[in-house]
DNA sequence: CACCAGGTACTGT
DNA sequence: ACAGTACATGGT
């Protein structure tokens, strides 16, 4: 059992922000059990301390968990107003993770358009399909697999991925390749711009999509997806601002990824995520039929 | 049955 | 470049 000394850490924010889809929460032991490509975590954050316990001694905790950004340098550099500053009041110290490149591509394309407990169906049903049985600590659980394991069109449609298997059948052919063009190293050597078009080459991939992969695996930290939640909740705080930048043109969800990106700066990802965590974890209006009074 | 879900690809203008 | 539209699947 390891422990690293984590402030400015909020664990439970951080893997529940809709960043990741293979997670479980153990609510006896207060462990949190990620699972990430072949390697199963086992975590559990007390003040600043943050145990853990891995099946792999080369997961490293500290980078996949963001905890290498500078923190205090960033919310200072996100908080421009009273509407940020009390979201990231509201869940501190969630960080942008830092996955894999592969595992977060496969991961966002069967995202698209569909609803969280779905997607993590899908990927669960994609691991135990394609990937190589896992035990770890009584977890017992499946990888996620290699590109190159995703080598049956078939069994892949049987996963549940509607339209979106060929897209992932497609993109599983380019990163299984065996050229390193969508690695980690070669793709931190292009901009924000040059990046995400590259990404958007990818079937499957698009602008929403390729921001989410960028953000939440290649370290841009400028960009910024727009689902519906941010696109409603970007338009309900700053929707006067939005239309000045807009200058006419119809407030699209690009042009709130334009204004947002110039508006909250270099770090504008992680605006991003503590508005998205912010809207999906307040309160929300009911939809339950009205109880007719007494 | 209609509507929604961390959108994308394709088409026509 | 931008607006419209089809799209698989499962839950409410």
């Amino acid at each position: 059992m390891g422990i690293i000394n984590a402030s400015d850490f909020n664990l439970k924010a951080t893997i529940e922000s809709g960043q990741l889809f293979r997670h479980s929460y153990d609510s006896r032991s207060g462990f949190y059990a990620v699972i990430a490509g072949d390697s199963v975590a086992r975590l559990r954050q007390e003040g600043d301390k943050l145990q853990y316990d891995c099946s792999n001694s080369d997961f490293g905790v500290a980078t996949f968990f963001g905890l290498n950004h500078s923190y205090g340098e960033l919310i200072k550099s996100i908080s421009k107003d009273e509407k940020i500053t009390a979201a990231i009041n509201r869940h501190y110290g969630l960080r942008i993770l830092q996955q894999s490149p592969w595992e977060c591509t496969a991961s966002f394309i069967i995202s698209s358009f569909s609803n969280i407990p779905r997607i993590r169906q899908c990927i669960g049903k994609v691991a135990a399909a394609f990937g190589d049985s896992i035990e770890f600590d009584g977890i017992r659980d499946f990888s996620f697999p290699q590109p190159q394991q995703i080598s049956n069109f078939s069994k892949l449609k049987k996963c549940g991925l509607g339209y979106r298997a060929k897209y992932l059948f497609e993109t599983a052919k380019v990163f299984g390749s065996g050229n390193y063009e969508y690695s980690l190293p070669q793709m931190r050597k292009l901009s924000y711009a040059e990046a995400k078009e590259k990404m958007m080459r990818l079937p499957g991939v698009g602008e929403k999509v390729a921001d989410c992969i960028l953000l939440f695996s290649y370290g841009f930290l400028e960009a910024f997806p727009v689902d519906v939640w941010i696109q409603r909740a970007m338009l309900g705080n700053y929707g006067s601002e939005i239309n000045s930048f807009a200058a006419g043109r119809k407030p699209s969800e690009k042009v709130v990824a334009g204004f947002a990106r110039s508006y909250f700066g270099e770090y504008a990802g992680y605006a991003q995520q503590f508005l998205y965590h912010d809207a999906r974890t307040s309160p929300r209006i009911s939809r339950a039929a009205p109880v007719p009074l007494p």
